[in-house]
DNA sequence: TTGAAAGCGGTACCAA
DNA sequence: TTGGTACCGCTTTCAA
């Protein structure tokens, strides 16, 4: 079979041309709504396929006034908290009929050009995390939808993101229940809003417990797997290690648990480890987490962009933002002390 | 500070009438490219953010004739696999000045249609896994350049992919090494190239191995932890388990710890387990297996895509498809036997 | 250096 | 039910 040479694809007119019609009704034949002959039809989609005819896109948004695209903005995408937001997002956009373009900001230079940029290819965008400053934000969602995710919401803009006090809280608990008296939190609450929650709410059960229980704040630089291995490495040589080390994520979870394997500690017994996120990795390490519905919040978005794109989106009054905290659950494993597979709900 | 109305963008002609310019010069001015005087462009620029000018990708896309854009096709997001391809194929299409589309096949029905759908979107399109069918994928490249990623290739299509066969050579090597003689492979060579060019490599080894040593191939629905754990248990339950047993990949091989563990049985002392892919997870687990650089394999597609795209492509003396495999590594720990921290190039 | 105008490939309104 | 045609917003000759 001969490699089939590139070609142009065809454009309506060629269509209009080879079945004998106007462009017109070669359009409305194609868009099955409008009123056709079944024998123009006929014509018009044999002539269609014989030319393998495809609409142009840009030439359809540019006359439709619309992209039917969508956008996301993640951070990274290793680790699979954001690979399955992404995928939430791009399964409920695609049934509704967008597309979804991506930006990854990783280790971009202009964060807010690459997102203004992007802005220009959609209906509407989601935001995830602290990719873009509070003006991009705002200077975005002046003229589209924007959903916030897992970020500080921002006056005027729809938000959902997962609760982080709350199951902190449960967690606090949890751990208090083991007796265990002295804390370290491990990662910077300055870092990400939900690390802010999530120590603030340990914080308060400490606080709540009659004063018998202290915490102290272990920061770490970023929240990766070498950060945690550093920090609670730190920790540990510095002597008289708390009872429980309580990581604002899995990773620094699992490089604690690696520091402290390497400084001949035992976990529980010596020190109880916690992270959050419940990665795959965490069944494996045995680490006691939080889990979280991540592809919920990608799904979320995606069906309040498609709202407010078909809605008129009444300008004076102006519309409310809408809020959402998508409920966590308390993932109990070997890690923090010794019983088995207990599992609560949030 | 009030929430500001949704406002439709300002157009070119607005810009225009606002610098007392015609929208030609605008153009011009905005794209700094061609001729202008210092002082209109300055007029220009000063209207445009006045009025918060940007210019509307479908149109400049009609009008230029290319989306700036690129799609990425793949089955799924969930495990670091794809992610880290997809991520690899964003930085390099980005930098190149390229948006990225993406389409998770996962639980879609007409994957063909959806694919064929983006294709319209893009300028070229990057196919990850068995995600369409050739006459799928050969109708698009007859359009628009396309590269296959870890997939069978087609003729006259471009394809990356990861060496198997060599690697499944010197993991057969090893094991052999190790002094293991009965050996299972644990995947469905038919359901992926992958796997079935994994399960060649570590055949022939022991083919070559003047015949000491069997392996009995043990499929699996699919590639995922339940289905390792399930094809393992069944495999421990009927009775005298090989010495060695090889999974197509590391969600199968953590399966397979999992029925080991809850049969009672120790790796790697009454069975060495490895697997392939070398996720996070593997770390943990103590598991040998394979690393692939999965961003490399992104980074190449889109720069060969890029490549394409710039290029007039001949259309007669039809191009060469290019091929390329990268290499892979050996990561030996602890689940195949004793020797702590060997690392195999290979 | 600038402006006028012809596309780019569709959609949709207005007549016929 | 169909055709003619005016846009959609930008790029890019071609002239001035």
């Amino acid at each position: 079979m001969p490699v089939k040479a590139l070609t142009k694809a065809a454009t309506i007119y060629q269509v209009a041309a080879r079945a004998g019609v106007s462009i017109a009704t070669v359009s409305r034949a194609l868009r099955d709504d409008t009123p056709v002959t079944e024998e123009t039809r006929r014509r018009v989609l044999a002539a269609a396929a014989e030319l393998d005819f495809a609409p142009s896109q840009p030439a359809r948004s540019l006359a439709e006034g619309r992209h039917a695209a969508n956008g996301i903005v993640f951070p990274d995408l290793v680790g699979p908290y954001y690979a399955e937001v992404v995928l939430g997002y791009e399964a409920v956009a695609a049934q509704l009929g967008s597309s979804v373009l991506i930006l990854a900001t990783r280790d971009r230079r202009d964060v807010a050009a690459a997102v203004r940029e992007l802005a220009r290819r959609v209906d509407g965008l989601a935001l995830l995390g602290r990719t873009a400053g509070n003006d991009v934000v705002a200077g975005i969602a002046a003229s589209r939808p924007v959903v916030l995710i897992a970020r500080d919401p921002v006056p005027g803009t729809d938000s959902v993101r997962t609760g982080n006090v709350h199951t902190a809280r449960a967690l606090g608990e949890h751990l208090l229940g083991h007796g265990y008296r002295r804390f370290a939190f491990l990662g910077e609450p300055d870092d990400s809003p939900d690390v802010a929650g999530r120590y603030a709410g340990f914080r308060s059960v400490l606080r709540a417990s009659a004063g018998d229980g202290s915490l102290a704040l272990v920061p770490t630089q970023g929240l990766d797997l070498e950060a945690g291995e550093r920090a609670a490495g730190d920790l540990i040589r510095r002597g008289r290690p708390p009872h429980a080390l309580i990581c604002a994520n899995d990773e620094l979870a699992l490089g604690a648990l690696r520091a402290a394997r390497d400084a001949g500690l035992d976990v529980p017994g010596d020190l109880a480890v916690t992270g959050w996120d419940d990665l795959l990795a965490a069944s494996f390490a045995g680490l006691t987490t939080v889990a979280q519905p991540m592809r919920q919040l990608g799904a979320t978005a995606a069906r309040w962009l498609n709202r407010r794109i078909q809605d008129p989106a009444p300008a004076d009054p102006a519309p409310a933002a809408r809020r959402r905290v998508l409920p966590t659950r308390l993932v109990v494993r070997s890690s923090c002390g010794p019983h088995p597979s207990e599992v609560h709900e949030t």
